[in-house]
DNA sequence: CGGACAATTGATCTACCTCAAAATTGGTGG
DNA sequence: CCACCAATTTTGAGGTAGATCAATTGTCCG
């Protein structure tokens, strides 16, 4: 079960995870050792249906995934987009049924590893759990940040704020650089997620772009000025909780 | 620092715990023997703020709280209301840096608990820390839902559905029975909660009221027509993750 | 080259907002 | 027990951000 590119897949998961908590040798060995199997899945494909009972959870190694629920009449909701190192399903380790769907954006890589290790691992080292735990915060905080922007703010705000954060979120992982990063979604995707129609999503795209904030075209991004963005959407990276050595 | 008093407060978290999670004698006794400070606090009183360090958390013995952040121009967005049983903070014992205020609705009583003696229990007895991890999560999956309320949902079905989780909240505490429960927030609240203005939220509740399917004043909420007021909010309490016995 | 999907544009509509004032409620001190 | 204050709820009128509907254009890719 444990092959040479097993390993290096949950590298991918060390890495992010080293980033903000530090592991001893051992720890950083049982995390390596989880078994996992990985596959490649296509674009815009169901990974975990709303109301499934998953026995495992699955580590995004390339590509974007996200996760949304349907209401009738065709409305959806967004609740977060995801890229590599995250596992976005990690809450099914303790919440046994699915109350939403997880989906590929693009084509992407995805390790999974069942529940039953995870479980092992974090009752072995509590303080592998408490990092994990740690992230599932997190993703707690982002949508907390979320539902600010759908409340209270301007379309304008909100996509700027988007922008912002996808672009941090990026950065913090080396999958992007100078203001530049990847940005698969489409515009139906960008209102679902913030509560707004594609079409004014359209309309408030071309008014950034019009302004000169950014530049967004075959699936890139550049922000062209930083600080009008963070200010136009009331930007504070807090909540993403980036802060170094935090472990529990 | 435990006293006879301090037990029982704790009582209200085991009570709370055991409603989804199994506990043996040593656990339980573990988590009531927390050293804990009791406070009572007024109405409107912030008990942790936006950008505070906290070294210990709150855990709810009697009435309500809120957790809100505030941006420019007087706009507020609520995330959550919080009652008996409720630790609202418990995520400030891995992430170190508040990023939203915590304050009492009505009258609290509350019980202070050190983080260090919260991470010592749960590295001792890591199906503890998974039971409160979960507590966490369920907490992520409501943000989730009135996300798709606030983004995908007119104001009637958004302050219906409202109404139908505080119900079932409270109930599931024993706060509440024959579809009546106290509602201590003001209609302000509500519309900060909702992403709507108290005009708006005023006229949406004289709606409800026309049409039969609730009553609400003097700060006791009545559902006279539960199944039209899942129907119209599109309530499925999945969300809320209910379960039976679903320990780590 | 054709087909599907994504982006764009135009025109119209409405759910909800803002501002401002009045009525009601609940608590408090005399 | 009443008078009063502050907070909350309610009502009215007018305004707008963003929705909806429907068509057109652009882009990617086999």
């Amino acid at each position: 079960m444990t092959s040479a590119s097993d390993i290096h897949s949950k590298t991918v998961l060390v890495r992010k995870l080293e980033s903000i908590a530090t592991f001893s040798d051992e720890e950083r060995q049982a995390i390596l050792s989880l078994p996992s199997q990985t596959r490649v899945l296509k674009p815009g494909q169901d990974i975990v249906r709303d109301g499934d009972t998953p026995s495992q959870c699955c580590l995004i190694l390339d590509g974007w995934a996200y996760r949304y629920k349907v209401l009738g009449e065709g409305r959806r909701q967004i609740f977060s987009f995801h890229i590599a190192g995250d596992i976005p399903d990690l809450q099914s380790l303790h919440l046994h049924t699915m109350d939403h769907t997880l989906a590929t954006v693009t084509e992407a890589t995805v390790a999974f590893i069942p529940h039953q290790s995870m479980r092992e691992l974090t009752m072995r080292y509590p303080s592998v759990g408490a990092v994990l735990w740690r992230d599932t915060l997190v993703d707690a905080a982002i949508f907390r940040e979320w539902m600010i922007g759908i409340g209270r703010k301007s379309a304008f705000g909100r996509i700027a704020h988007l922008f912002c954060e996808m672009y941090l979120k990026l950065e913090s992982v080396g999958l992007a650089s100078d203001h530049r990063c990847p940005l698969p979604m489409t515009q139906v995707d960008i209102g679902d997620a913030l509560g707004l129609s594609n079409v004014h999503v359209n309309r408030v795209l071309q008014e950034l772009r019009g302004k000169g904030l950014i530049t967004l075209r075959s699936n890139t991004l550049v922000i062209h000025a930083w600080d009008e963005m963070i200010q136009a959407s009331e930007f504070d990276p807090t909540y993403l909780h980036f802060e170094q050595r935090a472990a529990g």
